[in-house]
DNA sequence: CCCGAACTTCTACAACTCGTAGAATACTTC
DNA sequence: GAAGTATTCTACGAGTTGTAGAAGTTCGGG
């Protein structure tokens, strides 16, 4: 699945967070504006480049016809994240010892939010 | 938590798998074996390096005092997937989003499971 | 139709990880 | 203390990531 590194990741959160394709430009901005960074304003084609290497992992995509280019995210956090999730589980045998493990550790709230899930399924 | 490379994975596949503490030895000799590799056996010093990474990355301990060191996985692999799942879930503020496209993505026989773990949960 | 500004692509490099292993060093046993 | 055996040190090539300058492309305005 192609892991991320922190500037990708931060670029990601950038585009899973806003609805419209953002521009090289915008995401510099925002990236500069983002708690930790300082306002250091990185070069476009730090960003640029680093949108390139997200497009050919294909977790972007751009409008190339319009000229800012405009770039988006292609699938949402929540599908990377279960995506990831998986892909931990893919080579382990028993999978009912890590559900049994993953469930033991989350908390209260959760388990009410996976109880709830289940019986809706059920009703489905 | 650290990603694991191809070699490091096959290691700490067979450390999982053994109930022992391994040598750098056996696991050359069982990694010679392990499918698709084709018997083709590598350097002892090779698998002492990545044990020594796996070392560093708080994945394997060694016994020091017997003379073949022998080695042994710190964890788990359920608890170490788990580890994983619980990273990739870390940044995520709807967590309980990501929780029902979980659930939504697995099997029958798996959400069974899921509900025996919760209702055993529950009683105990 | 051509210029300059804005934009994108190409190329590059340093730091780091990983597979791989030889050279050097240490320990054990006779 | 010599011969094996085992561990550590050092190293290198390939790949990834952050970073960005240089070079090429495109578009609006004159």
């Amino acid at each position: 699945m192609a892991t991320l590194g922190d500037l990708e990741r931060s670029v990601m959160d950038l585009l899973w967070d806003s609805a419209e394709a953002q521009t090289a430009n915008d995401l510099r901005d925002k990236l500069a504006q983002a708690q930790g960074n300082d306002g250091k304003e990185l070069a476009v084609t730090t960003v640029l480049t680093v949108l390139a290497r997200l497009e050919k992992k294909q977790l972007v995509t751009r409008e190339r016809d319009t000229r800012p280019h405009r770039y988006r995210a292609v699938t949402s956090r929540e599908e990377h994240t279960v995506g990831l999730m998986n892909e931990a589980m893919g080579n382990v045998m028993d999978r009912e010892a890590v559900l049994a493990r993953f469930i033991g550790g989350i908390s209260p709230d959760e388990l009410a939010s996976l109880r709830r899930i289940l019986d809706d399924g059920a009703k489905a």
